[in-house]
DNA sequence: CTAATAGTGTCTTTAAGACATTATGAA
DNA sequence: TTCATAATGTCTTAAAGACACTATTAG
């Protein structure tokens, strides 16, 4: 016996004559902040080349904030997830395909774009910057690299009664060639017993569009947080590597130097040995690795 | 000199007379997970009390899904945030306030809803028991809270040649006197060089509304995978707690018994010794500690 | 040979697991 | 006095930090 509502109907009856009523919707955006470690040159034979952890950016050609910086994205199709969404701008803007994804946080302030209501569901990804086709980004967008730093500028705790007050205040840098992108993002959480309030401001935002500073702030914090316990950080390192490529990819990421030893005995786990040798390093070469995802 | 588009018009021009286009847009639907750790009657006055995690349904009264039981939330308005819509809704719904809230997920299958393309942004909320209010839900909508047990029924791994394939089963069930809702939830991990697609699919699940034991799965495992690394588990714990409590709730989260010796050595860090005891135990009293949350 | 990195050994420090011992109050 | 829990001590095991030492190559 089929339930039956107030009015009568089955649920497939109920179906049949649903008619989504004309309250206001959101738009709804899938937004990107992917991150690849790029080696960088190096003219002394015998150094090791440095690697640098950067961001790709797309510049607005259209209001608002034209000529300003923004994350790959757009807007979300009714046939398609957000994630789904977001391959597919990802795909159209750049060309790039196939990478790891992972969603970071659902953006939803009413104001955040000044034409109307879009929520951002946005997403980090990584990738092997060898992967990367240079000629992509070849039509009407125009897509770059920068390379990324965030800097906690100060962090003021207060201990309350019941909890405390924290404001930290980071610097955020994109710099590509002469371009150089600066915001300052705060941090504030409020903890009492009756839960915390976790709130991220932009105090000042240069060249970079809407709330974007916000996402490649909340984008590093979320990577830094999980490189150490994870092994997110393969995603960032061709087939074959060298332990120390993978640990520069560590160091990077924390923006500190890690000791040799201790990291190989820790992420020697994620790496599987090859017998094949780095070459032409001018010191002794390295063994390559494979990587070993962690399964589970 | 202010930058004009393409049409010759300023940013401020530009908005002003800017119309959203016609497209199809989605509904947000703001949903909750909100656990409580119940204390259960003990008839030895000597015995301590048990806990157990609980989790808060509410009954449809319509169609789709009527008679089964959902989680608290509703759809998001034009003039808040998806938080601040989840947050009124359980105040509405509930009639709880002023408790943890955290963001989780945003599922977004266009098909989740079968009334029409709705996406849920869903948060797990934490209560210490004392703090509800037991006559809430006093309105049509029957609130009720449900003893939870999340179980790994299975887990399948096989290596592949660059990455893996790993099947776990979940067994989701909820109780409440009589009522036994089950849902079997399988996550789907795939990795490849080219990413990891992670999916959670819904088996079977009787007596629950939409995707919610896909929500509700996702929720626990974040509880659980948070739980020791962060100072969560607090929300749970009435203001003067006894480190026993402390650790009846980690035990009831993870779902395994802990020593007592280091469990006290680790997690006393949360906790501020007060003088006072707790009284009527029918054995040694244990000290009363408050919240000591951590900071930054 | 040399500069620069690869790779390993080991001592110290810290934290976690395991379990035993002593302490204490209500009935 | 007894039962059940409180609270702590300590031995073991494992991991992380710090740093030194040896190995190996292109030029």
């Amino acid at each position: 016996m089929e339930p039956r509502d107030k009015n009568g109907l089955t649920e497939k009856e109920f179906l049949a004559q649903y008619r989504p009523g004309d309250y206001e919707r959101p738009s709804v955006a899938a937004d990107m902040v992917i991150f690849t470690a790029k080696v960088c040159k190096e003219e002394n034979y015998r150094k090791l080349p440095k690697k640098k952890l950067q961001l790709l950016l797309i510049k607005r050609g259209g209001h608002p904030y034209i000529n300003t910086w923004a994350l790959s994205g757009g807007f979300v199709n009714p046939d398609e997830t957000t994630e789904q969404a977001a391959k597919r701008e990802l795909l159209e803007e750049t060309g790039i395909d196939n990478i790891y994804l992972e969603q970071l946080y659902t953006f939803s302030d009413p104001h955040r774009d000044p034409r109307m209501w879009v929520m951002s569901c946005s997403y980090m990804a990584l990738v092997d910057s060898g992967k990367i086709n240079v000629s992509a980004g070849d039509d009407a967008k125009c897509a770059e690299w920068f390379d990324v730093s965030l800097k906690t500028e100060n962090t003021d705790i207060n201990e309350t009664n019941n909890g405390f007050t924290s404001v930290t205040d980071y610097i955020l840098s994109l710099q590509k060639d002469n371009d150089l992108l600066k915001a300052k993002i705060r941090l504030t959480k409020i903890r009492t017993d009756n839960g915390i309030d976790t709130k991220y401001d932009i105090i000042s935002s240069d060249g970079l569009a809407f709330d974007h500073a916000k996402i490649i702030t909340f984008a590093i914090l979320r990577l830094r947080g999980k490189v150490t316990y994870t092994d997110i950080a393969l995603n960032l390192v061709p087939e074959y590597f060298t332990l120390t490529e993978l640990q520069q990819v560590y160091e990077i990421i924390l923006d500190r130097e890690l000791l040799k030893a201790p990291f190989r005995r820790k992420y020697s786990t994620l790496a599987e040995e090859t017998d094949m040798f780095a070459k032409y390093s001018g010191h002794r070469p390295s063994k390559l690795f494979r990587k070993k995802w962690l399964a589970e």
